[in-house]
DNA sequence: GCATTGAGTTCAGCAACTGAACTCTGTAGC
DNA sequence: GCTACAGAGTTCAGTTGCTGAACTCAATGC
């Protein structure tokens, strides 16, 4: 892990990856939301060295990603809770599971998961204007007010004016 | 990355994060989604190491998420393509970087992306039966038929048995 | 008192990544 | 026919990051 340089990319998506771009980082966050939030029992979830568990930890607070709830105090002890970035994110990590449901444990879902209306949880991404799901034949992309032809996004710029795609 | 050693865990978060679960690899896949599908190109964009891109590139080729296709043979020259599967990590890049729009780049996105439906896109993920988005408060987990008490969710397993979350 | 729990820190050894230089095959220009 | 260039790698030394085991420290339980 680089940590820091990918901050600096004109892509939201390698600023997203500097934060959860690593194995641990999104099984953590996973560990958190499903109840696992405490130091000792992450490590015995994941079996995550515990150095790299404080300093992920750690960088994930400082981020605003998780939160600590200290519950008490000499020694501190503190349970990790998601914040409301750390909960938008969760639903991503379903349907990146989900994905691995599909294609990488041919279809046996190791954790199912139950949405609140009723049915078992198979998820999509959709679009918020008309509702119908996205795939990659329904997108096109272009250069946004934050955009620039910068590390990272150098050749898309010049792929994209070009009209490529 | 300590490549192979995730996908042993009893867990579909762990497994699609061994293939795609470092700072490199979903660049990689948007610059093929984008257009930006050969080697001297992806190098260009993204500033990686050519030793890495070589690395990537065969172990997304091995696990059938890209596809090579050959423009020239002698000497071999080849565009990468998104296979069935790689074409599925799409959406959930596309909410990832959307997700980095809002958290990460302070709303300024670089790359915006349009609909067919012809609406500037705002994904969410939604469930597949009732249509609503999914939040991380609608959630209910359970162990599945491929779960176990295998390393990645020991305590996972203990948890949710016990009614927690 | 002594063992146990929870949350770390320290550190040596190893694996992964970087950056720069080099290779190899073929095409384009003159 | 020679030189320059492009595209897709390979090689390798040096650095950074990760692992695993052992250790610390405060407090509670018996």
């Amino acid at each position: 892990m680089s940590r820091r340089r990918f901050a600096e990319f004109a892509c939201s998506l390698a600023r997203s990856l500097d934060v959860i771009g690593d194995t641990w980082t999104p099984l953590i966050l996973r560990d958190v939301f499903l109840g696992v939030d405490t130091f000792n029992d992450i490590v015995r979830d994941l079996g995550i060295s515990r150095a790299l568990l404080t300093d992920r930890l750690a960088l994930l607070v400082r981020e605003g990603i998780l939160d600590e709830a200290e519950y008490r105090e000499r020694p501190r002890r503190v349970r990790y809770t998601l914040t409301d970035s750390g909960r938008e994110l969760v639903p991503i990590l379903v349907a990146l599971t989900q994905w691995g449901d599909r294609w990488r444990s041919g279809g046996e879902a190791p954790l199912e998961f139950t949405h609140d209306c009723g049915a078992p949880l198979e998820s999509r991404v959709s679009c918020d204007a008309c509702g119908s799901p996205i795939t990659s034949e329904s997108l096109t992309a272009r250069p946004g007010p934050g955009g620039r032809a910068a590390p990272g996004t150098a050749v898309i710029a010049e792929h994209l004016s070009r009209g490529r795609t």
